[in-house]
RNA sequence: GCUUUUAUCUGUCAAGUAC
């Protein structure tokens, strides 16, 4: 059996759902035994994929295969709902796993907290929490991991802390996670020297950085105007060889518009980025066109768009807005009305 | 006791701040 899950497991995460199909046939075809965890990474294989009515059938299956379903199987469906909006859903599911007397645990209220968060909705991210241990649960560091992030998107430094307190007081331990949302949560509050703390810290909780942790570093520096710093960074990431990525330069790109950079220096930079094999990305175009648009520099943002384009990029509906809006006021409407054309032939309607 | 299934972190816009 737990080979068999296996299989299923593996299918699922490279998203070949009818292979993954085929191995519960197959055990059903030789008697081998089907159980909770079978059926859960089925689901999670239809997920990934993002089919939910592939998912919900499966554990609709479950009953005539007499098998159990627990709080696993319904966690991972309620994630999928509240992950793609459907609040009604997430409530509806929620009944359906009282019904069956199947208990939330740790991992279903974390899944409802997120949900919230994601919503905007924090005085119930709160209620939740509160219900929460009101119903005997734990935190995990995931939750935690939450909390800290919650606090941070709101500015609420001291909540962070005192969440990253009760963390070490309930003796649960801190993970990558939880160092690059401390680390994150002093960037927004613009507080590098806090963030440069945390990262020693998280060394010294023999905690290995990620690339995670050093984009956030690198955008703390750029949110304090601080380029050199910020290519310090990136000096240390090569010297330790992780990867850089679109986030990593797109970080650098944000800081090097910021402090007004030419023409010249953002080209380089994109060599740079092409010299790392990175193409640039959605958001590369609209940090450009965001930028050189609100700065009145529309011939260099004409080329550099096109550039971008050529390089793979998939500018957005807001990217040629900026664009068409800028070459608009300027006066060159023939150029404008060329890219509203462009912008048709890339499939996207104006608006 | 161990193995297989579900939740959390970084860039644009947003948010936030000011009027």
């Amino acid at each position: 059996t737990v080979t068999y899950n296996s299989l299923i497991t593996n299918y699922g995460k490279v998203g070949q759902v009818d292979e993954a199909i085929q191995c519960l046939e197959e055990m059903k075809a030789k008697g081998v035994r089907r159980d909770t965890v079978t059926y859960n990474a089925l689901i999670s294989a239809f997920l990934r994929i993002g089919d939910i009515d592939g998912a919900v059938t499966a554990l609709e299956n479950m009953t005539s295969d007499h098998v159990r379903r627990d709080a696993t199987t319904y966690n991972a469906i309620l994630d999928a709902f509240a992950k793609s909006g459907g609040f009604d859903d997430v409530w509806r599911w929620l009944g359906r796993m009282k019904e069956d007397r199947i208990r939330r645990d740790v991992v279903t209220y974390t899944v409802l907290i997120d949900a919230l968060f994601k919503a905007g909705d924090y005085d119930n991210v709160v209620r939740m929490y509160e219900e929460m241990r009101d119903d005997g649960i734990v935190p995990s560091t995931v939750t935690y991991n939450l909390l800290i992030t919650v606090f941070a998107r709101r500015r609420e430094m001291p909540r962070v802390l005192a969440a990253f307190q009760e963390m070490r007081d309930e003796c649960v331990s801190p993970d990558l996670v939880t160092f690059n949302s401390l680390i994150d949560a002093y960037c927004k509050s613009n507080d590098v020297a806090g963030a440069i703390q945390a990262f020693s810290d998280m060394r010294q909780a023999r905690l290995r950085p990620s690339i995670i942790t050093f984009n956030t570093l690198i955008d703390a520096h750029v949110r304090q105007n601080d380029m050199e710093g910020a290519l310090l960074v990136v000096e240390e990431m090569k010297r330790t060889r992780v990867r850089l990525d679109e986030i990593t330069f797109n970080t650098l790109l944000k800081g090097l518009l910021r402090e007004g950079g030419t023409e010249s220096d953002i080209l380089e930079l994109f060599q740079e980025m092409a010299r790392s094999g990175i193409r640039p990305g959605t958001v590369t175009v609209n940090l450009v066109s965001d930028a050189l648009s609100a700065q009145g520099r529309v011939s260099e943002l004409m080329a550099l768009f096109d550039g971008m384009k050529a390089a793979g990029a998939k500018p957005d509906v807001k990217a040629y807005a900026n664009l068409v809006q800028s070459l608009a006021r300027v006066g060159d409407l023939q150029a404008a009305e060329s890219y509203v054309e462009a912008m048709r032939r890339d499939g996207l309607e104006p608006t």
